[in-house]
DNA sequence: GTGAAAGCGCTAACAA
DNA sequence: TTGTTAGCGCTTTCAC
């Protein structure tokens, strides 16, 4: 009876498992296991006989096993807003290249900038026992996903939000991140518009309740003005996805005394307001300067090229890979990676005439 | 000395198991476990009281043991040359989220087209025991990888690689996939071109023994120059991730008899070729149009706008998640989805002077 | 150096 | 309607 259901499935045309290995060998299972391991506990000629075995039988180790049983999954989570938008992609390819290097895989989730997507993505990377994740949330100051993943003791790495070493209310939020310096970044890129000649330069900015990285470069905008003693203008706040931008720029630019300049938060959002400032009928940059924050390849295939920040995309993945295996491995965390950004100067902002 | 032991763990801070819940809500773990799966088979009440202490405990499934059980994990193996490239980038982003319509989940790798890494993921995926597979290789007529899948029964879906219906030597090769005809869409494009007045239209392309879709729109481009009763010319192969085109362009566009259009084989390089070509003082279009192919949407932005084929890549990610799932689901096969393709023609192409 | 056995968290017969 | 029990494939003590 037992045997032959044994035998039946046996014949079946399932996958050989670590036990019809030994059995093809000539051992014990846990002895196909160490040789498996590599823990150098075997006999190298029982290794070969193994090693032999599980290549004639095509044998390919169930992770589901060793997973359950080590509780330990190689796997790491990243849960980002969109991969439309190519700094996220692009930060994607380069966490996987980094994963793969060290032998993990990478399950993946997107959440579309929603506040309900992340906790519902967030709850299934955790139930797959993911060993740590990597994530861009809209709000990390004001996270319940961050809350949880902190309460839980589970680790993560943040990229693109940035903490800043303290949270508000004096309460030290320490919440392990990757990221350029936004507000300097934002600042020197200002200062950059400044020295062109420009007094009246606007910010036009993804909303800053859905984004702490458009309110660091905001709170640069001001520090750039005030420093050279102009006065900030209030910023243009547009929905993340808008694509359109031709009623408020013609609101923003329809009167005498508007801005010569406009600084965006994005490269989506420049590269935008370029194209519609031009259908409006104004020359980019002889009647309005253009400038953005990213670093998006496409933005040096326009004419003119776009000036803007650009961000180590690869780089804050590379890194945030590295730190995520750090805190896994029980390192403590040591502060913020703030990485180096660069200005790059395109011809989408000149001096005003 | 087990109870000892047992406590120990139980106070260990160790997330809460299927038998916890049992033992808080005081019944056996079978009946936790039809409760949170559903089966219909509890008596409301009994339900209720599980549900609650599974909330109280902060109880989260571990899907390993699920998984391993019932040896199927609800993931989805994705496998992609680069994020880099915002086809796949985009494709990518629709697989996620149509799988996560489906409640399942996403386990991700890329190859950078490299035939050596394409086994290895492919391996690692299996490994880990994804339901089935999304992907896009390198040479879909000859993959070992494929081979590998075919020969294991493992469901797959192709993206952007698209079979004919009867491979080589006369075997048919019926393997799932989703994209456009790309011989007929390039051949439209061509046709445009030639339209326009063009008659010395040259193809620059990825390298044929890197892409099968290049060869296929090659045979296009072929097909609408004999049409018209045009010879047509030798292409220019490129590798894929040339980013530099200056020389090659020069060569080509240097004699007297040059060709007046440029037809790139992603807009990738047609991108790169407008810059490249401005940067060499040929203005686009007046001395030469180009056009490309993919529809990027950054190729709008572009002054000129790029004309070029827009694949739908949005549906082809999802239409790739629907027939995978159904073939997992053990229904047949039932041919190639070739979906629609579209020509954007923008002001990079115009009539020749 | 190798084998026997326990058990990771879960599902699904089979009993009751 | 609910409980008991046997694994899924693997790692890892503990013996020998």
């Amino acid at each position: 009876m037992t045997s032959a259901h044994k035998a039946a499935q046996t014949n079946a045309n399932r996958r050989a498992t670590i036990k019809d290995v030994a059995e093809s060998a000539g051992v014990s299972f846990a002895t196909v296991s160490r040789v498996l391991n590599e823990t150098g506990l075997v006999k190298p000629a029982t290794s070969e006989l193994v090693l032999e075995a599980a290549r004639a039988l095509g044998f390919r180790p169930n992770l589901m096993g060793r997973n359950l049983r080590s509780s330990r999954t190689q796997t790491l989570g990243v849960m980002l807003p969109t991969l439309i938008h190519p700094v996220f992609a692009e930060c994607l390819q380069s966490i996987e290249t980094a994963a793969r290097l060290s032998q993990h895989t990478i399950a993946l989730s997107t959440t579309d900038y929603d506040p309900l997507a992340e906790e519902t993505a967030s709850e299934a990377l955790l139930r797959q026992r993911v060993d740590g994740l990597i994530l861009t949330v809209a709000d990390a100051a004001a996270s319940p996903v961050l809350d949880k993943l902190d309460a839980e003791g589970v680790p993560y790495v943040l990229v693109f939000n940035q903490m800043s070493r303290q949270g508000k209310k004096k309460q030290p939020l320490r919440r392990p991140c990757v990221s350029v310096d936004n507000q300097l970044a934002a600042q020197q890129m200002v200062a950059h518009l400044i020295s062109l000649g420009h007094h009246r330069i606007c910010m036009i900015a993804g909303r800053f309740g859905q984004s702490d990285r458009s309110r660091l470069r905001f709170n640069g905008y001001k520090q750039a003005m005030q420093v050279a003693g102009l006065e900030p203008l209030a910023p243009l706040e547009l929905p993340f996805n808008q694509t359109d931008t031709r009623r408020e720029l013609l609101d923003l630019l329809g009167n005498r005394s508007r801005p010569t300049a406009l600084f965006c938060s994005s490269d989506q959002i420049a590269m935008a307001v370029m194209r519609d400032a031009r259908l409006l009928g104004f020359d980019v940059p002889s009647d309005v300067s253009v400038a953005g924050f990213d670093g998006v390849r496409v933005g040096q295939l326009l004419s003119p090229e776009l000036s803007t920040v650009v961000q180590p995309t690869a780089d804050i993945g590379r890194t945030a890979v590295d730190l995520l295996l750090q805190l896994i491995n029980g390192e403590q965390y040591l502060g913020p990676a703030l990485l180096h950004h660069t200005l790059r100067i395109g011809s989408s902002a000149a001096s005003p005439q």
